[in-house]
DNA sequence: ACGTGAGGGATTAGGT
DNA sequence: AACCTAATCCCTCACG
């Protein structure tokens, strides 16, 4: 990635959360910096795992307005993935191999987690495992996360687990060490998705004159 | 027999 | 209005 896109995506970043600003109580407390919008980054979902793309961006500029940065919607793969790397969470999912993207729920507190994503949805009926491994098992056809043979354990696809890596558009030797620690770096998009979620909400106490 | 985990069909809900 | 992605409901089966 040169210096000029790294300047276009965090422009795009700021022009959002300027517009966030303007409609907001003015009480936001997000402050935009290179690993928030590497976050943003993360999350752009036309983008295939392919490891040629290391550090490089698709000929397709897309459209990132504060539209489509604000309202994405958070998916149950992203915030599994998520949640395994929230301490706060290991009493619920860990990973049992890291690398190859295999993870299990910790079977006392399996509702739990399910609970957190059915509030974090905002669903009307609280969620449970069962509806929630429901959800995992429509994964298995297209692949996103499949089921392995042990007991409440999954796996992400290659592809997933690509997508979701904080490193997949660095140029690892470049940015990655220079910039971030590996477990900063997760922390901090940890804290993306919190301010995240702090301004989706702030957002809709809004009115909604249009933008 | 019982609890737990797993698999999946069918339908509904909510957002894009 | 069609399409996605779950969410929901519900039934069945396997295993220890």
């Amino acid at each position: 990635m040169t210096c000029v896109e790294q300047d276009k995506l965090g422009q795009a970043f700021e022009d959002a959360f300027e517009v966030l600003r303007q409609h907001s109580t003015g009480d936001l407390q997000y402050s935009p910096d290179y690993r928030n919008y590497l976050a943003l980054i993360n999350h752009r979902p036309h983008v295939k795992g392919n490891s040629s793309c290391y550090g490089v961006l698709p000929t397709e500029e897309p459209v990132y307005n504060w539209r489509t940065v604000i309202r994405k919607k958070l998916r149950l793969f992203e915030y599994l993935h998520e949640s395994l790397y929230n301490p706060e969470m290991a009493s619920c999912i860990q990973w049992v191999d890291k690398t190859k993207g295999i993870f299990q729920f910790v079977s006392k507190n399996k509702e739990k987690l399910a609970e957190l994503w059915g509030k974090r949805k905002g669903n009307r009926k609280t969620m449970t495992y069962q509806k929630m491994a429901r959800a995992l098992r429509n994964y298995g056809r297209s692949g996103e996360i499949t089921k392995i043979r042990r007991k409440l354990t999954y796996q992400f696809s290659e592809a997933i687990l690509q997508r979701l890596s904080p490193s997949y558009f660095l140029g690892k030797e470049i940015f990655y060490s220079q910039c971030v620690q590996p477990d900063q770096e997760y922390l901090s998009l940890n804290n993306w998705n919190a301010n995240y979620n702090y301004t989706y909400a702030n957002y809709h106490e809004l009115n909604h004159h249009d933008c």
